[in-house]
DNA sequence: CCCGATATTGGATACGTTTTCATGCATCTC
DNA sequence: GAGATGCATGAAAACGTATCCAATATCGGG
């Protein structure tokens, strides 16, 4: 029952042909009509799958793509890679997974076991800079950036949602509610956002108000809590990724302030629980399954021409948890 | 700038010995000590890389190990891909990561994808029955099931959570607060666990009680919406996974069912969220980390022995979503 | 001092494919 | 009808590695 998988040398001397011709039937390639039939009547009929393994010693390239990101259990960034796996699928393409856990180094790694791997197209969720990259670029990796670019890499293509109108909106909107102390609670690479929440705030911005936490569940809670302990005042909240909102509604809770009365939050990316949570949660929705799936079209048809980047819009999706400045109003 | 990778070849030459005593050196063969560093230096210096596509095509395998689960945006799946992960990365293996959707023939395409790619240790959160895996058994791929097993495949090894114990615990506690009339609420492919609690249920089992949903949240709502509205008079509710847990509690709140006080809610898998419900929700955790890590372990030793499945340990979390019958019990 | 055993080495081969190139054949043009 | 043009085809050469096998060097024992 030791049946070897059938080759392309197979098909070729039982259907009486080339090898070449095989080939060429199969990639595409011309060949008359009759010939074409019998070849894929033979392929069909030993149950022929050519070898990717041949393919791309020949080519000198793996076919499949390579996905980076920070932390496959994230939801946002689950996905992400949902919108790569579909388009990847639909191209027939495989996609090698790793998850750098927003560390360069781990991510060098990763990109140099790619390579070992003949892999020559990525998706990445960057966390290194531009001297972290330049290596892999100069190596000729087609590469696209996916919801977050990297210094000094401004020259890769990037789909990105549109951070500077969903802070913008966000901003907006508390101090409209007329909120002045907004604190904003970051993640690691995200110095667009930052910048734009600065610029947005203007002379309200209170340098004391923004906290940068690590990736982790205990650094973003950390960042939190202290926050509000050391600053009171601070009437809104402004978290800039579904770990820092999560770590937000925990603290606040612990500390018994309530929403929305007590502290307005809105959240950057919408995630299922944000309903379920009370008061539900006021978020800034992003298209993360499209910045997967655009970004892995991107790089499937990279090669040629070197595309500007994608700019995906965000919305603003008011739910329960943000209250005019001063007022008690009954979550939802 | 067209620097080519250095291959096997130039590091032969340029340390002036022949390509097969380079190959033994970085694979772990014997060879003189001085030998053996004069390769190395020079392997260093010329930042010799072995390509794993030669490497593939001669041992007629390639290196890594694939991936098929239903849905990676699902928070318990990402836990369990984040276990593979790690422990691949650990080893240097690449991970081919592909969904399936929970759909048997979707699942046959990605493995014959993986096969064409040389990929022969897999690790799968099945869909289909034995029917559907026996090809891809006979084709020699070592296989290991995590989270769940595939009727008819009891040979394969498979690393489970323990449902038994995990669905007895949720039932024997439900019933110890007096509940008769419980529900249960099930996704695809959990035969196991319905089978259980039927057993665990005994007598008290209402066969109306028992609804199946597909995988999509949708349908997960609307299961959930239809057993409530069709009996208001169950009393408590078991959710098999953190999705059907999800719509249980949106369906309750669209029905203005209160949690504990109108219905009793346990839902298997613990998420962060659970904690920001209100009331936080009594689940029962599983360590979907580690049955990634152990699958991946099993598979990756595995072409050796043919090494029995695992079951590991489930935990009942109790917070808020549980009372008494009758009893309203304020949420924490 | 010689012979056999052992350790180290390099040449050659095969893995399965794509692609180049030359060949044969038929058709077209003048 | 002869040369030119086009197409279909197959032989052969890579791609970069691991491994088989024979050859050589080293060493110990008699």
């Amino acid at each position: 029952m030791n049946m070897r998988r059938a080759t392309i040398r197979d098909v070729a001397e039982t259907a009486g042909v080339g090898v070449a011709t095989v080939s060429r039937v199969l990639s595409g390639g011309s060949a008359s009509p009759e010939t074409r039939e019998r070849v894929l009547t033979v392929a069909a009929q030993l149950d022929y799958r050519p070898s990717a393994l041949g393919r791309n010693l020949r080519q000198r390239r793996s076919g499949g793509i390579g996905l980076l990101l920070p932390d496959i259990t994230d939801t946002f960034y689950g996905r992400v890679a949902d919108g790569v796996l579909a388009c990847a699928r639909s191209a027939g393409e495989p996609v090698i997974v790793g998850t750098t856990g927003d560390d360069p180094e781990r991510e060098a790694e990763l990109i140099g076991m790619l390579m070992e791997q003949g892999v020559d197209r990525l998706v990445a969720i960057p966390s290194g800079d531009g001297e972290s990259w330049a290596p892999t670029l100069r190596a000729g990796l087609t590469t696209v950036f996916a919801h977050r670019t990297s210094a000094g890499c401004g020259d890769i293509p990037a789909v990105l949602a549109d951070d500077r109108a969903g802070v913008r909106t966000a901003v907006d909107y508390l101090t409209g509610l007329g909120h002045r102390r907004i604190a904003y609670l970051g993640g690691p690479g995200q110095a667009q956002r930052l910048a734009v929440f600065r610029e947005a705030m203007g002379p309200l911005v209170d340098e004391e108000l923004i906290v940068v936490a690590r990736g982790s569940r205990d650094s973003a809670y950390a960042a939190a809590a202290g926050l509000f302990q050391h600053r009171p005042d601070l009437t809104a909240v402004l978290a800039g990724g579904n770990l820092l909102g999560e770590a937000a509604v925990l603290a606040a809770r612990e500390l018994d302030l309530r929403l929305p009365r007590d502290m307005s939050l809105i959240m950057f990316d919408d995630v299922p629980w944000a309903e379920l949570c009370s008061p539900s949660l006021t978020v800034i929705a992003q298209p993360a399954q499209d910045i997967g799936y655009r970004a892995a079209e991107l790089v499937l048809r990279g090669g040629g021409r070197r595309p500007r980047g994608v700019l995906l819009p965000t919305e603003l999706i008011v739910r329960g948890s943000c209250a005019a400045r001063g007022t008690s109003r009954s979550p939802r």
